[in-house]
DNA sequence: ACGGCGCAAAACATTACCTCA
DNA sequence: ATTGAGGTAATGTTTTGCGCC
């Protein structure tokens, strides 16, 4: 998603838009298999906007915008709670989760039954026992090891369940239910960041967009002051980066790429896209 | 090749329990 | 002791992908 370097400085937050999507569009309209829905092509928007499609291999969700913000992205902490306490798998059973109900061997409707009687003490025990909803907490270990088999990858099939869940002494549907919802805080977690670093784009945007056009202003200042000595095809300083550029398009007369620039020299954009500006 | 159907799994929205300040 | 907020396990619903007919 490189700017137009020769867009002119009017037109820069038309051509910044028009930046934007251009590029995107490829990735968007052509979602990965796994892109079930907006949400994932949200990210698959703002991946193309970073120009970086992952940080690293891992979760899906892993955004990468630059390497610094991949960095900050890894460094963020999913606070997990990790309270320790004792095992205790308990939860209800609707009458209508028949489909989930398969899964559960016999055995362990067993253990839950009976679980779910020796969990819940209180006047209205037959009410209780059956309608409750007992909240298991994770212990520590059990923690750290599903958030490291998270890591390796972010979605279980059948048997990683079962063998999970029977390492962990839990049931699968519980080791499921766990990934789901860590999939989904993984998820809100990277969209307040994305949305963090969207309003920050959009503020740098917006600062560089009234720098040009006031530089615009001065430049046609300028221009009405000199009008006979300034023809457009002559070499000219562009004021941005204070680069020469020449007339006729040739690249090959200006060798220098927008990424070889000093800071420098270009140190007043700050494109959060990891390119230089749009007049550059 | 295409569309309809059923199923499984994941995503998503919401509820409810639990802890802690 | 009470309460409200936050975290998260669990549940219910919707969406999606896939195989089969």
């Amino acid at each position: 998603m490189d700017l137009d370097h020769d867009a002119s400085i009017s037109s820069l937050h038309l051509v910044l838009g028009l930046a934007l999507t251009s590029e995107t569009q490829k990735e968007t309209l052509t979602p990965s298999p796994q892109s079930n829905n907006v949400v994932d092509d949200h990210f698959a928007l703002i991946r193309a906007i970073s120009k970086k499609p992952y940080c690293e291999d891992g979760p899906s969700l892993t955004l990468a915008l630059s390497s610094e913000n991949c960095n900050l992205i890894n460094q963020v902490p999913l606070d997990l709670s990790t309270q320790t306490s004792p095992l205790s798998t308990v939860s209800s059973f609707s009458s209508e989760g028949v489909k989930r109900e398969r899964e559960i061997s016999s055995e362990e409707l067993e253990t839950t039954k009976i679980e779910r009687v020796s969990s819940r003490v209180s006047g209205d025990e037959d009410e209780d026992a059956t309608n409750s909803r007992k909240k298991l907490r994770l212990n520590k270990e059990q923690s750290n090891m599903l958030e490291e088999s998270f890591k390796q990858h972010s979605t279980l099939n059948p048997k990683q369940k079962q063998a999970l869940a029977k390492q962990l002494n839990l049931r699968a549907r519980q080791v499921e239910v766990w990934f789901q919802n860590r999939r989904a805080r993984t998820k809100l977690k990277q969209t307040e960041m994305d949305c963090e670093f969207l309003k920050k784009c959009c503020e740098t945007l917006t600062e560089e967009n009234m720098r040009l056009q006031k530089e615009l202003q001065e430049l046609k200042a300028l221009k009405l002051s000199q009008p006979l000595y300034m023809p457009m095809s002559a070499t000219t300083m562009c004021p941005s980066c204070e680069r020469l550029s020449s007339s006729g398009g040739g690249g090959a007369s200006n060798k220098r790429t927008p990424f070889s620039m000093s800071m420098a020299a270009k140190s007043h954009f700050y494109n959060p896209f990891t390119n230089p500006s749009a007049a550059c």
